[in-house]
DNA sequence: GTTTACATACCGACCAGTCGGTCTGTTTGA
DNA sequence: TCAAACAGACCGACTGGTCGGTATGTAAAC
């Protein structure tokens, strides 16, 4: 057990132990006792600050959720084109990505989970509502400002969106015939001229 | 028992009670009970025929790959215009997905199972190359034609993959905003605006 | 009489969760 | 000021149910 903490730091930490070996296991895999390794403390401790197993991953969700919501802040691109704003968001998860591959093979699991599972499916819609409609109101911004042709704004925003999740592909396949960086800048400059006024 | 079956309509009846309880369970939640039950068999039924759990998915999942073959049989777009067969590619899809939308639910646990089991992922790749390479084909006969721009063939078709993929996320979020026909339509529309010379 | 195609009863490894107990503060009151 | 009383955080051996797999029987088919 490492040192001192607060209830809070506790929490996270086994949170962090649990995701570390969740993205290599999946939930079903994953034992109580790998936790109680990873973590370095005890059966006790983890059920301490935990009900459950379920209880823990609901969290563990929540926790990572958390990092997605800087792509979900307006007012972040105040002041920018919309094909700007676009890209930089397609620019954000990429970063996203190559910091943290993990996440992304975690997101699968999580899907499969959602499909499953009523709260955690709930979960999901809610991340997926936010972004689409985050990119919704880049598009209508578009729009109105004359750059954009007059699509549905809907529709073309769960194209783009989906395109962003392609990228788990490549954490799948280990695709290397191209990098990330480039499929995402690749797919999104052909996206646009399907979207962009010319 | 159901009657008098060969072999082979027998061990297809167990891997379609597998898929049943598959798509509502997935594979760790599964139980070779509930399968006994589906089947209306008996546990040394499933046994006589399959080795074991994990031999009985891996064969589900051939089964389930057997049934997208179609879409991957190059000379079955003999003639047409190479947009016209990438609508072609989407239309098909489509009609797999309305006619059985359990294996898109099932899609996505193959995805996560993929994720951590090696056999499990050739056979992912397998596929992914498959139709990508299809894909691609058709893209080459466009640019040759002149009917389509200078594009990135392989990014290009795994972007078009991956946007027909996005098929999942109605299912797991039963949006009904608007149709997966719609959708598609719209989607392939957009994307081909920046495909097709104008 | 031997093989095929099942049915049924059973085994035992495995693992989430429990629980009696400890250890380290912290508060109280004499 | 110190010790009694308590509380929060944690330990880890243990258990009880679960579930993949097996052993054994048996009726028809060949």
């Amino acid at each position: 057990m490492t040192e001192n903490r607060t209830k809070a730091e506790r929490k996270v930490e086994i949170l962090e132990a649990a995701l570390n070996i969740f993205v290599k296991k999946g939930y079903a895999e994953t034992r109580m006792d790998d936790i109680v390794q990873e973590s370095g403390l005890s059966k006790g401790a983890i059920y301490w600050h935990y009900k459950n197993k379920r209880e823990l991953f609901l969290s563990l969700i929540d926790h990572w959720l958390d990092q997605f919501a800087p792509i979900m802040s307006p007012g972040y691109h105040a002041g920018k084109k919309a094909e700007v704003i676009l890209k930089d968001i397609a620019r954000f998860t990429v970063r996203i990505f190559n910091r943290n591959r993990n996440w992304f093979l975690a997101e699968i699991e999580f899907w499969a989970m959602a499909s499953r599972d009523e709260e955690v499916r709930e979960k999901g819609i809610a991340l997926y509502n936010g972004i689409i409609s985050e990119i919704e109101s880049v598009l209508r911004k578009g729009i109105r400002k004359g750059e954009f042709l007059e699509i549905d704004t809907r529709q073309t925003a769960l194209m783009l969106m989906n395109n962003l999740q392609g990228i788990i592909w490549f954490v799948l396949f280990k695709d290397e015939t191209f990098s990330v960086d480039d499929y995402i800048k690749g797919s999104m400059e052909m996206m646009l001229r399907g979207i962009v006024k010319s």
